[in-house]
DNA sequence: AATTGTTAGATTGGATCCAATCGACAGGCA
DNA sequence: TGCCTGTCGATTGGATCCAATCTAACAATT
């Protein structure tokens, strides 16, 4: 783990305001990516030596990845990053099943021909990568575009929120999924372009019954043939 | 502010684990009560006063409050409560008004009649509840025993941070609201014991969009009368 | 052999201390 | 008069230090 966080560290040092914001959000995004594993345990001496600060700043950090349900707090015994069961994954699938038609609602009226455009452009960038963490990224870009627009803040981070940590899921378990489901992204880009809501929002809704009954699947066979 | 905070203090120290939990617990019910005003600089020298704990834990409880969206942090000039705006009440309808019918259809199948006696005794006691903060806590508790059966612990914890949002709201900027909307309460509890999911969601979005509506209009009529 | 009690080391929770930054106010200058 | 600038008090950010608690290994007893 800390070889994978050197990097991080390194790279996107001096952009931050205050040293916990730096230590949050480095160790939010190594989390999410993957470079720290579900189930380590986070040692506040050894984090606080590889960030070069002291234990403090990343205390602070710490908790509040806590509030967003990143790392589990567990009093005198240390903060680990939260483990990946069926159950987080049908528990992210609900809220973004929830929040992402939402935002598209009320995102779509607002959408201008520029986020058409940017939208576009990511699909045809998603078709040409091929290592799976930069799509997940490319993946989540071209989704938040069409939520952007929104005009409600908090909705719309929740919304990032959720859906950075489906990444994450998907990351680990089904580290080569090879279809991202370009059809569906396609006609719901198209869906938005035409302001049909309700189709957009029905294509969605099909593009996340399908992520998740494939998750479902791989968690049944995966515990299926061990247990 | 430090008057109705130490009460809260007071009443509800010796059964956390830690400071820092028993703080963040507090200091959050404090806001979300309305005990501590939107827009009030929270002192950490201040608070670690009332609280008889050093600066750090309220540090560390501070962060936790900003994760979760209920106080703004400035880099050297603290902590304040966050405002009431329009926008941030219509942010917080339009989550609600995703979560909480996800919510109920995930759990609806596994109400019991236990589930239904007590949504039955809340609604009764909100009639005789004549106290608005009373009143919003037993509201708060039998939506949520509605929804307390879903299975998905995030999607719960989500929805009930963001009810005792609304309830914060409410309390500012209609202090004095006197119909909780009963009826359709009722309405939902009888669905739910029909378990006609689709009749339960129906009224719980007509529920929202009439609070919804009301918060609107008294904000256009207050920035209407005053600008 | 298994279970329980004990003790040492590691690690966290909390307190205290110092440095950096911000805001207000006073005084100089055009 | 109005604006700029520099200093000072207040307050936060971060470092270091101490106390409380947990884990694990080992010893003693049954």
């Amino acid at each position: 783990m800390t070889a994978a966080l050197s990097e991080l560290v390194q790279s996107a040092a001096p952009r931050f305001r205050t040293a916990t914001e730096f230590v949050e959000a480095t160790l939010r995004e190594a989390i999410l990516s993957g470079a720290i594993a579900p189930g380590t345990p986070l040692r506040q001496e050894e984090l606080a030596a590889t960030f070069k600060v002291s234990r403090m700043p990343i205390r602070e950090a710490l908790r509040q990845l806590e509030a967003q349900a990143l790392v589990d707090f567990e009093p005198h015994r240390g903060a680990v990053v939260v483990q990946i069961t069926l159950l987080d994954a049908m528990d992210n699938y609900a809220i973004r099943a929830a929040l992402e038609p939402q935002a598209l609602r009320h995102s779509i009226p607002h959408l201008s021909e520029t986020d058409f455009d940017l939208a576009e452009e990511l699909l045809a960038e998603i078709d040409q990568e091929t290592d799976p963490g930069r799509m997940g990224e490319l993946n989540r870009r071209f989704h938040m575009t069409l939520y952007a627009q929104a005009g409600l803040p908090r909705l719309i981070a929740l919304t990032e929120q959720h859906l950075a940590t489906a990444d994450r899921h998907l990351r680990f378990h089904l580290a080569a999924v090879g279809d991202m489901g370009q059809d569906e992204h396609r006609e719901l880009l198209s869906a938005c372009r035409d302001r049909d809501v309700e189709r957009a929002v029905a294509t969605l809704s099909r593009h996340h019954n399908r992520a998740r009954e494939a998750m479902s699947a791989y968690f049944a066979s995966r515990d299926g043939g061990k247990a």
